[in-house]
DNA sequence: CCGTATCCTGATAGATACTG
DNA sequence: CAGTATCTATCAGGATACGG
């Protein structure tokens, strides 16, 4: 194990272990929901669409694409394809989001955030707010031992993949 | 302006405000950082990487792709190339990040603490702690009032924008 | 070292038309 | 409503070669 310090600001040394591409885990997130369909099909999940259609229209892309993507976020495990009857209907099909979707929402809450402050005049078209009290919701980094963590102090720590 | 609560179980009803693709900010940001290399070489200018050999054998990407992500990520306002000269060198030019390049790192961070968590066999290659106590980092998602949000907490409001 | 130029492959995604 | 099929344009990105 190598451990740096402030890695924004002093950079960081030991890069041969983990600069293998395919270990990095935001590669393989990239990989996973690195399109714009991709995660703003989640979004939608996350905000309660759960058929075909309205994740097509509500997204903006062809119904070819949202059914290649929500095929592909299904086998990745980010949705859940289930059937359901509604009286006196056929059966259709609603995808419902897994535990791995739900946690992706605080990526998509820090990029709705960034976006929010740099690429919107108006500090962007939603508000979320904690519904039980009704204050602003804000991603944040911070350690386990509850301190709030400043950027410029940001340490890692190499995880040596262990050997057989 | 409509408050909707507790977004993730019951929906969002009133989306015809937002649901224009062009102003939510989650589809802007992927529009700038929404592809695996712009990721990446995000990454590494969060680690310290400043110089374009480096960004693109520790991204893994040619040089071609290297260039043009790095140009428009600085037209993007993420990275600033900036000239410098090292004594009896010739002058070169190194990136490096903006405010608004270094806001990305908790949507990174977010990323990382998604894939370590569903797309890693061993947690992943890196743990990032707090320099100060060595505590764990973890991205969370909280309200200005100091209460951790679960995400089925989570309320949106929709800001109109302001007509003229 | 720090890129640019060219060529090529596959993925992303729009448009349109069609099926159960 | 929930898709599939086809056709097309654009983009991401690898390979290779070249220039300051």
């Amino acid at each position: 194990m190598t451990t740096d310090t402030a890695v924004l600001e002093g950079g960081l040394a030991d890069r041969s272990a983990w600069s293998a591409r395919d270990r990095c885990s935001i590669s393989r997130a990239m990989q996973v929901v690195g399109t714009r369909s991709a995660m703003l099909l989640m979004r939608e999940a996350f905000y309660g669409t759960r058929r075909f259609d309205d994740f097509a229209s509500r997204v903006g892309i062809t119904e070819a694409v949202a059914a290649k993507r929500l095929r592909e976020l299904v086998e990745a495990g980010l949705l859940e394809r289930r059937p359901y009857q509604e009286p006196g209907q056929r059966t259709r099909h609603e995808y419902l989001l897994t535990d791995m979707g739900r946690d992706l929402v605080p990526a998509a809450l820090a990029l709705m955030q960034w976006g929010d402050r740099y690429l919107s005049d108006d500090g962007g078209p939603l508000t979320l707010r904690h519904a039980d009290c009704g204050g602003r919701i804000a991603v944040h980094v911070t350690c386990d031992r509850g301190h709030d963590v400043p950027l410029d102090q940001l340490a890692v720590e190499v995880n040596r993949p262990t050997r057989h």
